[in-house]
DNA sequence: CTGAAAGCGCTTACAG
DNA sequence: CTGAAAGCGCTTACAG
């Protein structure tokens, strides 16, 4: 592997003339000098070494992202849009799957300041766990110091987040939505309680239940973990505590796959019998049936607005904070509920 | 950010004892002055610098890895079982999203090369493009050269893969079960022509409809990209030919679950008319509605393996050629096909 | 067991 | 416009 060395000696001038040709330094070289470099670094297949470049400005062109599973639709999308993003301006992307996990976490932001990576994006919401948010902090703020940009995607404990999505907005809208097919009684699967994100989200609930001018029933709200797993449990919680219903909002889409899943096990149809809606619109709502009715949120623009981010702090000129909107998207999984008379129905 | 002279100042020893102790070199240092240098490292909260250690070895802990898309939900499978290995060592990982588009996968390793990555780990299938194939290999050899791992997860132009799955044999199972509930016509949807990884299924077709007897028809094969869209296009295809089929096996998932949709659009019942059968169980073949019959592939597992022989490689040990094993799945999407009489169902 | 010194491949004041 | 030289933060023969 060639070195600028070989190459300035190639193209017969010094090693500083040469590194100022291939890294497009922004000073004067003479057209016929420069040419005779480039001819020269061409002929060597020169790839200049990223780690010497690096260990000059304490900074490599690498972006980390935090999410919690890569292999959770939503944050795939994410980190698709920080990668396109990233790809233009030559960076690389560092996945980093912390299962929320405290341990991990610290690990992974560990690695990544070894690294100097030049930004982290935390794709994932905010944990609600004080020792790990000051040391969170701490390492945040040593990044900082050296010059490296950090991003907020989602709600969390060290302050407001760069881009983010209209969570509260979003789910708000949904519930207005169910509200207006006729639904009285409306569920809310509202995934973890520590999650800053998901507070936000059951937030929206209340909201919309207000706009709609339907009353809170704390019974109708169910807390479990944020997967498949949980969409099921929260059925079985609904069922199990009696309570009337007739549409199931999630605050997330997997909740509302798994819940799709056990409701067809027992041989609940939807939408005939309850309604069942989702939040974020990850690729696979549009294919289950019924499809699922849910919130289209910007995924991979949010990735993208994420990294564009980086670069505007990277330059010195942080763009305002950005929420990105979020659509309903009515699908087969929401109907009138069955029970009411036609005549009311479509009237909230 | 401190560095390793500070800590050694702080300590009372050279910077070489103290780079010896903080990087668990194998090299004798007296335990009182050991402990010396990693109280001094704890106070001054010492996060050493992996670009200059990476400078000096020409390495850096970090390995590549080139994927079609991160958010197809096989990838992003694989890809987590690389991270979770790779964690245990110490090592991060770049995803890099090629689209399978000559273009960005040579910048993609470019940009790894520069970077020095220890290892590139090809998770997606080789594409027969002579003109890519051959700067590949002029990089995977350069990557070679000063010491890094490079290992395939699916068939390529360049030689047999390191870990792989075994797809032929994967999908002639499938072909057989189909056949073993009484299937006689079984259509293909093979994916693109193009792509290694296709072939060796579309391979595994023609097996499976030889191990059961079966003739074969090449009318009952389409090609279409490997995406939902192509599932749908497929379903279309095969259709319109007016050619008799009772099952449909895909050559993956998301084919099938394109195919799914499409039939349901359709108004095809699935599997009371026809049955639909996917290949390497990603998490929502589960969940759609019927679940989808599949040959499970160890995604992760697959992920795994490909980061314990980046390792083996790194120590100059290379592994043996594995073939993971792929197994049928039955759920809801497979059936007898209905035209035939009972008393024939189940024989094949 | 300890340390002084060279060197990994770049960038960038500084001098011309 | 060009180049000699210092320095980024480490590791590792080499000498003691």
């Amino acid at each position: 592997m060639s070195s600028i060395t070989e190459v300035a000696k190639l193209a017969g001038v010094s090693i500083a003339t040469a590194s100022r040709v291939v890294s497009e330094a922004d000073y004067p070289v003479s057209a016929p000098t420069r040419e005779r470099v480039l001819e020269a670094a061409r002929t060597l297949d020169y790839v200049p070494n990223a780690l010497a470049r690096g260990l000059q400005k304490s900074q490599v062109p690498v972006v980390g992202v935090i999410v919690h599973d890569i292999t959770d639709p939503y944050f795939a999308e994410v980190v698709r849009g920080v990668e396109d993003a990233a790809a233009t301006s030559g960076f690389l992307v560092i996945t980093c799957s912390s299962e929320r996990n405290p341990d991990r976490e610290r690990e992974y932001v560990r690695l990544l300041r070894s690294m100097r990576v030049a930004a982290v994006i935390f794709a994932g919401s905010g944990l609600d766990d004080p020792a790990l948010n000051e040391e969170l902090a701490r390492h945040v703020d040593g990044m900082r110091e050296f010059g490296a940009a950090v991003v907020h995607l989602s709600p969390h404990a060290l302050g407001e987040p760069e881009v983010s999505v209209d969570n509260t907005g979003g789910i708000a809208a949904m519930v207005r939505a169910l509200a207006g097919l006729g639904h009285r009684r409306i569920a809310f699967l509202a995934g973890p309680t520590s999650l800053y994100v998901a507070r936000q989200r059951l937030e929206g609930y209340r909201l919309g239940l207000t706009d709609a001018g339907l009353e809170a029933d704390e019974r109708l709200v169910v807390h479990t973990p944020f997967d498949r797993e949980g969409g099921a449990a929260g059925v079985d919680a609904l069922r199990g505590s009696g309570v009337a219903f007739t549409a199931i909002a999630c605050a997330n889409d997997l909740l509302a796959l798994g819940a799709l899943a056990r409701l067809a096990e027992l041989g609940v149809r939807v939408p005939d019998d309850v309604s069942v809606a989702g939040f974020d619109d990850i690729a696979v709502a549009a294919d289950t049936s019924p499809s699922l009715s849910t919130v289209r949120v910007p995924l991979r623009e949010l990735g993208r607005h994420g990294f564009a981010q980086v670069e505007h702090l990277l330059a010195g000129r942080p763009l305002p904070g950005e929420v990105l909107p979020a659509e309903v998207v009515l699908r087969q999984s929401t109907a009138a509920p069955a029970a009411l008379p036609a005549a009311t129905r479509g009237t909230p």
